[in-house]
DNA sequence: AAGAATTCTGTAACCGTTTACACTATCACA
DNA sequence: TGTGATAGTGTAAACGGTTACAGAATTCTT
């Protein structure tokens, strides 16, 4: 079941049956027909190994993903898919569970496989491996890495203003006690999302306390963290979450402890999964287009167009508020140790 | 950055470099040093391409996946990916999106691939296809095929004793009203689920009334179901879905109509997803293995073992009854158009 | 009807590995 | 110091395609 297979059944040579085979019309139509013939008889598939290795080129995209798992990243990947599909390109995914280890496998799975362009979706990207990716030739997209870099063009959310949007929005409603909850890659110490939300809190929103929480990520994480800021002396008035699914954790605690949302206490989400939508009450969270997303991703990632692809871009994305249950007018904070100007507290709960 | 430029860099030749490469330990070990370290100046990573043409067969397994998006059909392959992993192998995975149009590209793309075995977690499974992958020689294991065939090896879950459970346990609360919620791919009309649902409220619960309601898969579909139902003349006191997403669906459909839960109406689902635990209320539902269907499916796949492969069979998987608060005690019907003993419908929504 | 132009097809080298086989060191032992 | 045995390495033929190049077949000119 190889090309010789087909050329000897339909009386030509291997040269013709690939030419056939890839649509090339210098074929004549009676010689065409007889190998699609003879090719369907055998129920022929061609050796995508062999072809790669010939043609010297895949057209093979890598996605490197650190949790599928999150209905976010997945529509950033099928975005993607969709839009390589549309061109001609293949797919394969390699879904790296946040295990740094496992991600290094990956990379040099998709080197091996000579893929023709990686998109990394990744959190646990470190700068060696970043610099061995670049130095490997394949042309890399990053999406939202967290330390922007010379030379590497990364599609990134603009997380301040979608911050900005939220805490405002809050502040709006009265809040002053804000609390932050996020996973451990999101906020390490140095963690441009920590600095933004504190940034946000202290220039937007004047008089508010801020506080910041740190668990696992998901819906376990979530519940967690949430446990341990009510087991704290930090009361806050709301509490906003690094994604849905973390915030989904939280409004599960909240209620067990008997809390209501938004009665006493404002939730609110990141990200606009789905479940945003569907779970009760019903989130506020802040949407990001993750069709959007994939797709600058893909065309960032193709060798065409006249921009040089070596030098790295920044591709900004925008985020937007989105208005639901989760969130009322702050209640009156019933043991505010005093609100004054300069409260702004970043303590993190994993010192 | 081949073979050749390595054996070059080492002064050996690029038989001796495959040697190293693969570990076979006839080289001596000062030239393997040498080796290793020409291949890591000039960082050199394998044409797996090339390797797998050379060898003839892969240690890469295929996966098929109607929707990624389920976390039910990711744990599986979670587990799946993982014991491949422990044994050596990759794992590539396609995702159809319920596309038979999409599915059959997939398959052509594995075979393409050579897998050495592949795995179809998928529902819209035909039966040429199937026929085809059958003609591929490639070893493969369908997850829960709906109708059974000769000559394949299919990891199915026991729907009946799962339904089974639920039912008895929603009969022994009072409930003699049921709806069965299902998407269009589990409940064609000749569906198993769906006969099975029959069944077992026609053997089970005496004198209950069944009725069933088909949407898309998913939240989305859950809530349409829920509407549908609720417009809809039969009453039921208990909503059984086919999925926790489904189930999570019917909550918030139920919600929005100021119905509470399990007060007016229990609601159950199938699978104990995550969520079920998380939203509100959680779900009494019915918990589906999936580790140990990824592993067996894994186990199945291989070569190894003295069972023949060609031989297809049926591996059956146990759920079981998982008691959240979104079920309670039957509320007393307020229009039971009389609850005969013949009164079994099955009238689909969706003629 | 012959030559030129054009269209179609075949030959063979190549892609980057693996691996059977042959060969050369090295070593043990008489 | 030869003689096997053994350990280490190289040569070259696959693996299954693609594609430059050349050659054959067909069509177009005149």
């Amino acid at each position: 079941m190889n090309l010789d297979a087909v050329a000897k059944r339909a009386g030509v040579s291997t040269a013709t049956v690939s030419r056939v085979l890839n649509d090339l019309k210098v074929v004549r139509s009676s010689t065409r027909a007889r190998v699609l013939k003879a090719a369907g008889e055998l129920n022929y598939h061609p050796n995508l190994h062999a072809r790669s290795l010939a043609r010297g080129k895949s057209r093979t995209l890598g996605i490197l993903v650190s949790n599928m798992e999150n209905p976010f990243f997945f529509d950033i990947y099928r975005a993607l898919e969709s839009a390589a599909h549309a061109r001609g390109y293949e797919v394969v995914v390699a879904n790296t569970d946040y295990r740094s280890e496992q991600l290094v496998s990956s990379v040099r799975l998709m080197i091996g496989w000579r893929v023709a362009g990686l998109a990394a979706i990744v959190s646990e990207m470190d700068a060696n491996l970043m610099q061995a990716l670049n130095d490997s030739r394949i042309p890399i997209v990053f999406y939202d890495v967290g330390t922007p870099r010379k030379n590497i063009t990364n599609v990134r959310v603009d997380y301040r203003k979608g911050m900005k949007k939220i805490a405002g929005y809050l502040h709006s409603l009265g809040h002053t006690r804000m609390a932050f909850v996020g996973h451990h890659s999101t906020l390490g110490p140095i963690s441009e999302r920590r600095k933004t939300f504190l940034e946000t809190i202290a220039r937007f929103t004047p008089g508010t306390e801020g506080q910041i929480v740190a668990g696992a990520d998901g819906l376990e994480g979530g519940r967690q963290a949430a446990r341990e800021l009510l087991a704290s002396n930090f009361h806050p008035t709301a509490i906003l979450c690094v994604n849905d699914f973390m915030a989904v954790g939280v409004l599960r605690e909240l209620r067990d402890q008997g809390i209501r949302v938004p009665n006493d206490i404002s939730v609110t989400g990141f990200d606009n999964i789905k479940l945003a939508e569907f779970c009760s009450p019903a989130l506020t969270t802040v949407h990001i287009p993750r069709e959007q997303i994939g797709q600058t991703i893909f065309e960032n990632l193709l060798p065409d167009s006249k921009r040089d692809q070596m030098s790295g871009r920044e591709i900004l994305i925008d985020p937007e508020l989105v208005v639901r249950e989760s969130t009322g007018l702050a209640r009156k904070t019933q043991n505010s140790a005093g609100g004054k100007e300069k409260s702004l507290a970043g303590r993190s709960a994993n010192s």
